[in-house]
RNA sequence: GGGCGCGUAGCUCAAUUGGUUAGAGCACCGGACUGUCGAUCCGGAGGUUACGGGUUCGAUCCCCGCCGCGCUCGCCA
């Protein structure tokens, strides 16, 4: 027989004159000399249980402390008047108490099981158990298991087929460090851990299988932050004969059901779809925050032939390699920010490489700043027109070669949506971002790099004058690749895929791999595309991310079970930790230093 | 691998220019109290100031090293 005949957050006023026991953790007690108070709390609530003076449990009850363990025999009764607790659900009733059994006692827990706590992540993280049973948590890991299910039945109703594809895979030295498992039967080789289900899924599609997908676990070994677990989970999923409208239909389908499952939140898809050409042009980076406007105008044609002189040489040189652009942003109702406040911009901008940014200030006789001196009176007028400045609002500028200027404007309108509150929880913005570029410079490096991954296949309308492109002009190559933003955060991204062999060495070949390399590294897959491999397509994205976005949680770790440091370990198991002499002997491994 | 920040009671933090016995809130323990719900009131205990070294009459404070955590750059096709 069960411990418990009710959850603890289940009784109700119309349970009142009803036998109930209740099994859970001691939330708190007070103790009144005579009467005794507990709150039993398990996954469900939390419920008032009375002990009166002179009976046997009140006796035990006065042994118990904080998540000690217990059962609780009792009837249920209306609280007196005066003493309901609206705050909640069983706040009507109460139960009072005619055994009490200690089921286990606790130890003091290092911090405390409530809602708002703010203990390092370390402590939390060694003492997990505990800071799981805090509601916060327990209402992240159902959520995100509400999520996975409502997106597991919308895509079984679609015919999509769940896979589970090998975590004991193939190494592959570009992309991500892999992380490695030493083979016993095969000396001196190794598996490695799956960055993500890429090539495997292609060749589910050339096996036929048409729609897959898989809740799949993704390990890359590199340095973490805020936003990056060293594994994390991935919704991904892959179609054949399809364009990239049918695959978003099937993500906008799939996101939905489980944010309305797991959130309450209706998604309202289709999503807008944004050319990544006009998601530059309009919010100066790729994944823009869509909760608000705030959009860029472009004054590079007009700063050609205006007074500022760092505007007119930056709009000189639009056009050529590398060339300038001239950007305006109108962030309303910035007007009256301090100098203070307006200089901490600048700041902002050096951090993300920039050197600066120009400011005015519109009031009622014109315009007003750090750089008005530079314009004619008509310029202020043309300026303020264009930016549709109203008295009180804050003009802000970039000039500079393109890549600068989007990578301060794109992130500084984000922060001056943070700083107006536009960026406020609670609503949810999403878009496709199309279009996207097949290959970019590596600032760093200057290499010429896949946007997205070598297996996106190039644009249609560029397949007849491929050759020529990536002799020429490889840059202005477009693909067929495609990412999904949320709130100025990328979920995931995904493309229709190369599905021909010859053009998939193509690729590999301009990217610089060698036929040795390539044939070494991705020879099974070449072979596959030649036994009638069909066109396909599909997307991944990211399913901690999506969960700490629709609960607004602060951190990743919150939206994950079992979460590690930022130096990738778990203070509770303690690993990574070193192993025995026998183990490492078995595996062929010799450790140095 | 680099940069910045943090490390003091179980937890979160304080401690004046380097100066007497390192404090507070919460938690914990004991006592009082018959309707609380963050109960209240009274009392108590609790410290290798992460660790190792140095400077100094004297170090939580300054210096060097080291470990851990957090953020971040590199990195993450």
């Amino acid at each position: 027989m069960s411990l418990r005949t009710h959850t603890c957050g289940e009784l109700r006023a119309s349970h009142i004159d009803q036998p109930a026991t209740l099994a859970g953790w001691v939330e708190n007690r007070r103790d009144h000399g005579g009467v005794f108070f507990i709150d039993i709390r398990d996954r469900y609530g939390v419920t008032q249980v009375v002990f009166n003076p002179g009976t046997d449990a009140h006796k035990r009850a006065s042994e118990v402390g904080p998540e000690y363990c217990i059962h609780v025999a009792g009837m249920v009764r209306r609280r007196p008047d005066g003493t309901v607790n609206k705050e909640r659900g069983t706040g009507e009733i109460e139960v009072v108490a005619q055994s009490l059994e200690i089921l286990n006692a606790s130890k003091t827990p290092p911090f405390e099981i409530v809602d708002r706590i703010d203990t390092a992540p370390e402590l939390r993280m060694k003492y997990r158990y505990l800071d799981l049973r805090r509601r916060p948590m327990q209402r992240a890991l159902v959520a995100r298991a509400e999520f996975c299910r409502a997106l597991r039945n919308h895509l079984a109703s679609q015919q999509f087929v769940e896979v589970e594809t090998p975590m004991l895979t193939k190494a592959t030295p570009e992309g991500a460090r892999d992380y490695l498992v030493p083979s016993r039967v095969h000396a001196g080789h190794f598996y490695a851990l799956p960055q993500s289900p890429q090539i495997f899924k292609q060749i589910l599609m050339i096996a036929g299988m048409d729609r897959y997908f898989q809740v799949a676990r993704c390990l890359r070994d590199e340095d973490l932050r805020a936003d990056r677990q060293p594994e994390f989970t991935q919704i991904d999923l892959e179609m054949s004969f399809v364009e990239p409208e049918d695959v978003w239909a099937q993500v906008e389908g799939s996101i939905s059901a489980g944010f309305a499952a797991a959130f309450g939140v209706d998604l309202q898809p289709p999503f807008p779809r944004i050319a990544y050409k006009e998601a530059m042009l309009k919010y100066g980076i790729d994944k823009p925050d869509l909760r608000f406007g705030m959009q860029f105008v472009d004054l590079t044609d007009y700063s050609k032939s205006c007074n500022f002189k760092v505007f007119r040489e930056a709009a000189d040189s639009a056009g050529l390699v590398g060339g300038g652009i001239v950007r305006g942003v109108n962030a309303k109702g910035a007007g009256g920010w301090s100098r203070k406040e307006i200089d901490a911009l600048s700041t902002f901008a050096q951090e993300h490489g920039g050197k600066g940014v120009a400011w005015l200030r519109v009031v009622e006789s014109g315009l007003d700043g750090s750089i008005a001196k530079f314009f004619s009176d008509g310029e202020k007028v043309t300026i303020r027109e264009m930016l549709a400045g109203q008295p009180g609002d804050l003009l802000l500028f970039g000039a500079g070669d393109e890549t600068t200027v989007n990578g301060v404007m794109g992130p500084l309108r984000h922060h001056l949506g943070d700083k107006l509150g536009l960026r406020k929880f609670g609503t949810f913005k999403c878009a496709w971002i199309r279009d996207f570029p097949m290959f970019e410079r590596n600032t760093k490096t200057g290499a010429i790099e896949p946007t997205n991954h070598p297996f996106t296949s190039p644009t249609e309308s560029d397949l007849n004058r491929l050759t020529e492109k990536l002799q020429n002009d490889p840059l202005s190559l477009g693909g067929r690749g495609y990412d999904l933003v949320m709130n100025g955060w990328e979920l995931g991204s995904g493309s229709i895929r190369i599905h021909r062999r010859d053009m998939q060495e193509r690729i590999f070949e301009f990217l610089g791999l060698k036929r040795e390399e390539y044939e070494a590294k991705f020879g099974f897959l070449l072979e596959a595309l030649e036994y009638g491999a069909p066109p396909h397509g599909g997307f991944a994205y990211g399913v901690d991310r999506t969960i700490a976005l629709g609960l607004g949680l602060d951190s990743l770790r919150d939206a994950v079970a079992f979460p590690k440091t930022s130096a990738a370990a778990d203070p509770m198991t303690g690993a990574p930790s070193p192993v025995s002499d026998e183990q490492l002997r078995d595996v062929h491994i010799r450790t140095i230093e």
